[in-house]
DNA sequence: TGGGCAAAGATTGTATACGATACCCGTTTC
DNA sequence: GAAACGGGTATCGTATACAATCTTTGCCCA
């Protein structure tokens, strides 16, 4: 088991692991257009691994593709940022009950140095990087929870998630306040499935709460999706 | 086996959907090998599209790329195999709430009409068609349900169990009797939520218990596996 | 006789080339 | 003057070519 290392270029899951951070980092917003020569360039590739990458995350949701016209960051509807949210409502909670059933004093340990770098990422002020690992940290619980499949579901919604929250959210000052996360945490702790499981599924309610999901008077909003798009 | 259709175009999607439909039938089972070369030789596509069709279907868990060697249809493990199903568990049942509060006398046609087709394929003795529609009832009622990111999960989800039950059926005479798939419906046709989701919690619980998923003892799978595979 | 090694063959990974389609913008016409 | 038309440019879709890697098979040696 050598070559660690010395990747001399990029592949396509290296470009999709860095994309998708920039986009779960607010770096790059809904609507911005991917080029394939572009992000070719900047990554030193040709447009064949740029083609995978965008196709990978295509199916993640992350990126629309437009045929004949270029792969776009997605602009979830309306619509679609509720049925995120109704997907995370049925999967969530019973996997954080799960994750609290057969949590390990080194799991919690590595959660606590999660919320730790949570809280290090608000106070240096990056809110893109504590958006993002705040969204991780729900993977992290289904990662717990030992279930793979459910695992992958989590990640694409909260990368999804953090789409609708570019788009929808409410205040940009107040950042998720990862005190819903710590409580979790002590669920896991204490090995309390119930608290867990309602903590949750609180926390996503509330999450919901923050976004501006009200229909837009009808044609405003396509209007002026169809002025600056 | 040469180009069997002389098909002058075929898109990646073409092929997804084609050789998706041959994995639902079990006409491909698990294991099998997808040379570039030959798909592309059968679609007469070049490698390039073979390659992302490939790539999307490895996205749903349908097949397994292995760098430098190639694709394969996957053979889910047991502990997968558990894993699709729990998620299942998770999604369906409140997914079938939420279709039977909101079908319409046009829904329940529909499905009433898929569930002749059911009978027929079954009728016909034609097993791999009727599994194939099995499966396709449970995403017909999350269309119903109107949860189009839940719809999509489901799909994969359901593709997947047909590589599970590939694996792991107990009788291969029995096939799922569609009676579950009526009662449903008629709760759909009296829009009863509360039966709706017992019945599908039960229903999947029913299609559980009739795969082996117990452990082998250790190696004589894999033995096996590495004998025949 | 059995195991290790090496060269040949086959298959995948990536890059590039060419054709097709959509967009932009200047021109024309009513 | 505004809208419609048409050519030029840029970008995408697919095919093909070449390089890298793995698998196989035959040979050699212990």
């Amino acid at each position: 088991m050598k070559d660690i290392v010395p990747k001399p270029v990029s592949s396509a899951d290296d470009i999709v692991v860095r994309l998708t951070e920039a986009v779960l980092e607010h770096r790059v917003l809904p609507g911005m257009k991917l080029s394939e020569d572009e992000v070719g360039d900047i990554f030193g590739v040709s447009r064949t691994v740029v083609r995978q990458a965008l196709g990978a995350m295509a199916h993640e949701g992350l990126v629309s593709i437009e045929r004949n016209r270029g792969a776009f960051v997605s602009k979830p509807s309306i619509k679609e940022a509720r049925e995120v949210f109704e997907a995370r409502a049925l999967l969530e909670p019973q996997t954080a009950r799960a994750a609290a059933e057969r949590a390990t004093a080194a799991d919690v340990e590595l959660l606590d140095k999660h919320i730790e770098q949570e809280h290090a990422a608000i106070a240096e002020e990056k809110a893109g990087q504590a958006l993002k690992l705040s969204g991780l940290f729900h993977v992290e619980v289904a990662r717990v929870a030992d279930q793979g499949t459910i695992e992958r579901f989590v990640e694409q919604l909260v990368s999804r998630s953090s789409l609708v929250i570019a788009l929808y959210w409410r205040r940009r000052t107040a950042l998720c306040e990862s005190h819903a996360h710590h409580a979790l945490v002590d669920a896991f702790r204490r090995n309390d499935p119930k608290s867990a499981e309602d903590l949750m599924k609180g926390h996503l309610v509330d999450l919901v709460s923050q976004l501006d999901l009200r229909e837009a008077p009808d044609g405003s909003r396509s209007l002026r999706d169809a002025l600056i798009g």
